[in-house]
DNA sequence: CATCTTAAATTGACGCTGTCAATAATAAAT
DNA sequence: ATTTATTATTGACAGCGTCAATTTAAGATG
């Protein structure tokens, strides 16, 4: 059809082959999601998705990374000092993403990077994502508000999180208990083992 | 072939394809066991699993119950008294499979029931393993060691090991650091927030 | 203007999958 | 020996990921 596309212009498609893929993944989840049926959904011929993807799983990197970067901006949009709070605050942008978005949560956060190594970019901003996600602990820590190194903090409170999330995609556990456990147990977990007595 | 198969030896056909779709899974992942594969690994024709299997989810069912049987047997080996000894000991059980198995691991307790209800016969053996694994914890409640229901005591800590496997398998954290931050932060955990002050 | 060049898109093809329908094979019953 | 019923196989279909060959059409060149 045409001819020379700006650098940006293939971009630009690549971009709405992906925000076109990932509302077919919400849909029909993963096994739902196949590169012709993409291809027929966005009104183009069935390997035509390879000219901008090398294959399949270059589709679902790109998936990845416009998700990872959704989270990071909802979590550059919280406006709160108090690092306790933010870090609570971060706890439910997150959690409450993984509720709402079951299928693309698991596309994040439970693929198997073990065999091929991951993406670069995809790396990058995986390190971006728990960097900003530490960043409260970070302060907190700094403050001494808190008596845990953020890193292990971070390791405790981000795998119960991911564990109930996990349940409730399975449907193992309730959907509706995952918020008030976590505000319950890790609020206990919190006060009782890991924060510093403060006055207030 | 035959005629008659006594219903035993049908079982045990049925038995064996599971044993071997098993052991295909754990060496090629969940994408490289193929119903066809299976008969080809079997010696058998294509189609013939079919008179076995309804259909490959019915495969994928006959697998997460011998797995959680194994699991529930290893669990009934595990002779100890103590209450919290033993709870550490279902929880190092569990957590050891999780790490040497893998694919077997992401196929009982990351699949996603929540669509279709889940296999009674399934749902059986999971509120079995359930129980087991909280009975320790009820013990211990009973006798006064925790102040937190069983109950919710088990969802701390089987999310929180879940999430951590969850992780190593993902490539998201190193495998060798689920064991040793288990011990550490559960341990931390329980004696900071959960247990009540025992003098030895 | 017409022709050439080249990037973009399409169609064809291959082997793989799950699964249904039709057929074959075989052991027991008559 | 023939019938019957059960186990197994083959044929067939649509869908998949993906590579190769082909077509299309926009811009460059004459």
């Amino acid at each position: 059809m045409a001819k020379i596309l700006t650098e940006e212009q293939k971009l630009e498609k690549r971009n709405r082959l992906i925000e076109l893929a990932t509302s077919i993944l919400e849909r029909d989840g993963e096994a739902g999601l196949t590169a012709r049926g993409l291809a027929r959904e966005a009104g183009i011929s069935r390997t035509t998705p390879y000219l901008y993807f090398k294959d399949k799983e270059a589709i679902l990197n790109g998936i990845r990374l416009q998700i990872l970067n959704r989270i990071i901006a909802k979590f550059k949009q919280v406006d709160e000092k108090k690092p306790l709070t933010q870090m609570q605050l971060f706890g439910e942008i997150y959690t409450i993403f993984g509720l709402e978005h079951p299928e693309l949560y698991r596309l994040v956060f439970t693929s198997d990077f073990s065999l091929r190594p991951m993406l670069p970019e995809l790396q990058q901003a995986l390190n971006s994502f728990q960097s900003l996600m530490m960043s409260p602990m970070q302060k907190a820590y700094d403050a001494g508000l808190i008596r845990i190194p953020p890193d292990r903090l971070n390791l405790v409170l981000w795998s119960c999180t991911h564990g109930l999330l996990s349940f409730a995609h399975s449907g193992l556990i309730d959907k509706q208990t995952v918020l008030p456990q976590l505000r319950q147990d890790i609020g206990h977990i919190l006060s009782q083992g890991f924060l510093n007595q403060i006055k207030d």
